[in-house]
DNA sequence: TGGTTAATTAACCATATGGTTTAATATAAC
DNA sequence: GTTATATTAAACCATATGGTTAATTAACCA
């Protein structure tokens, strides 16, 4: 798909962009500085393909001096991206509230039967 | 990768699996009632393979009674996201900053060359 | 001019992904 | 037992993805 969340979701979708929105994190790089930990793992030119796949994200932008690209985070995507997931956040909330009342259910359940360590149907 | 944070983006990359799970934020639904919005687009098969790719990212949980499959959110995993995301929080908050002060910047030159009617901030 | 460095492009390959249609399975209901 | 319904599985296909190596481009340097 050619959707932003869609590219958003799917660059994030890789350890290895991952990992160099991670390095991004300490400041502008070029590429081969970027690609230097990875080397052992894989080439150069993969490298490059991760961050086309970032950039046309628009999760990094380049800059261009001399024969070095500079890469520097851009995070608006990443907003768009964490705003989606918020929608569902009430879900996550609420199973930790069902969680602490099932605790809550199965210690007032010990206490008035006064079960030691007996385990219960859930 | 098989890795779980990519699973959850990967699964998220995809904007039929975006919609179901939106269908499902209205409570559990079965196969069949999810695959019904979308039955003009693509096969009830097609949708059934994204429900196991929700499933496989642990997005959705399935309780089988007779012959039908009830879906449900699980958001733990988009909790794990969002979590990932959010380490680049100040990066776009610190963009929102420099935009800000830009704002200013250039409000304050407006101001000192006499503008009448120059838009400001809200 | 020629050499070195940084990065991209090209051509290729294996596997994954997202879809199809047809068949199979499992359960209910008559 | 047969038939209808809900879902999955199988086989297949086109395209996307993630990697490779080798070649090319672009800029600097001397």
């Amino acid at each position: 798909m050619t959707d932003h969340l869609s590219m958003t979701f799917s660059a994030l979708a890789d350890p290895t962009r991952r990992a160099l929105l991670s390095e991004l994190m300490n400041g502008e790089a070029n590429v081969s500085e970027l690609a230097k930990p990875f080397l052992n793992e894989m080439s150069l030119p993969a490298i490059a393909k991760h961050l086309k796949v970032l950039e046309k994200a628009g999760l990094i932008k380049k800059t261009k001096t001399a024969q070095w690209r500079s890469c520097q985070i851009n995070a608006a995507p990443l907003k768009e991206a964490t705003n989606w997931i918020d929608q569902y956040r009430e879900f996550w909330e609420e199973s930790f509230d069902r969680l602490d009342e099932y605790i809550k259910t199965i210690q007032s359940k010990k206490k008035s039967k006064g079960l030691k360590n007996g385990r219960r149907k859930t």
